[in-house]
DNA sequence: GACAACCTGACC
DNA sequence: GGTCAGGTTGTC
């Protein structure tokens, strides 16, 4: 599931690919993916160029001529993959742009993505856009411990937030409450400066080794290459109920939190 | 502030 | 054959 990493890896593994390609054609097999709708959505695109690529939070930007930009989410199953002319395509796939060289992708299993076409001008006044909050490396330690001091949420719901902080997801919000020896239900505002500003550290830590390596391939994650990353080989609680907590060996534990499957040690985080 | 809805496949 | 996985939006 594409979270800040992942989404940063499709960036960073499309941007060897795109730019100055030109879209001659596009296939929409899934109405409902796209934005506006398919005959505008195509007629618009054909035609056009890529320009750059941009991230934020977990979405993706496509920027092409015409002054227009390409808004993807990619939610829980979402892929963009570059495909070269002659290979076959992955399953479910629900959108193809032709390219003049090779053919770019979108597939989506379970259907949730969406693809939307803006104006350039567009872009800062959309609506998800605007509700993002800061990249987390954005945020100064100082920022982010008053963001907690003056929540009553707990920890979990607050870094889920993208309103409050851009990009994490379940995996690398377990994954850093682990990190920094944190319950995902402590309220947030019962944090110390201190471990607040490790735990901002350990968030941007985390991150940063993710897109190191690549991003967590659990369900069915792939690169803009159809490559699998391989932080999920780093992850210490996540996706690991029941076996033995790196630190302590008591097995994790798994509850649900803030509506989401949560691992955490018992006995390592306070 | 909690939770259903959107979907499909993997798993029990 | 039922449950669960989880990002975001919309509803209560």
């Amino acid at each position: 599931m594409p979270e800040l990493p992942e989404v940063e890896t499709i960036k960073r593994t499309l941007s060897k690919h795109l730019p100055s390609r030109q879209i001659k054609g596009c296939e929409i097999r899934l109405p409902k993916l796209v934005l506006p709708a398919p005959e505008e959505f195509s007629r618009t695109v054909v035609g056009q160029k890529v320009l750059e690529l941009e991230r934020r939070g977990k979405f993706l930007l496509l920027h092409l001529s015409g002054n227009l930009s390409l808004l993807c989410h990619f939610r829980l199953t979402g892929q963009l993959i570059y495909l070269p002319d002659g290979q076959e395509e992955p399953p479910h796939t629900h959108l193809r742009f032709i390219l003049d060289q090779g053919n770019l992708l979108y597939a989506d299993l379970r259907q949730f993505g969406k693809l939307e076409l803006l104006k350039r001008e567009e872009i800062s006044r959309h609506p998800s856009l605007l509700k993002l909050g800061p990249e987390p490396w954005e945020l100064t330690p100082e920022t982010f411990c008053q963001l907690l001091q003056r929540s009553h949420r707990q920890l979990k719901a607050l870094l889920l937030d993208q309103s409050v902080i851009a990009g994490l997801g379940n995996i690398y919000v377990d994954e850093s409450l682990f990190r920094a020896g944190l319950h995902p239900t402590r309220k947030a505002s019962s944090l110390s400066p201190e471990e607040a500003v490790k735990l901002h550290h350990i968030i941007c830590e985390v991150l940063k080794e993710a897109i190191a390596t690549g991003g967590s391939s659990v369900r069915n994650y792939v690169d803009g290459e159809g490559k699998s990353g391989t932080f999920q080989e780093r992850h210490l609680v996540y996706g690991r109920r029941g076996q033995p907590c790196p630190r302590c060996k008591t097995p994790i534990a798994y509850t649900t939190v803030a509506s989401r499957g949560t691992h955490f040690c018992p006995v390592c985080q306070k």
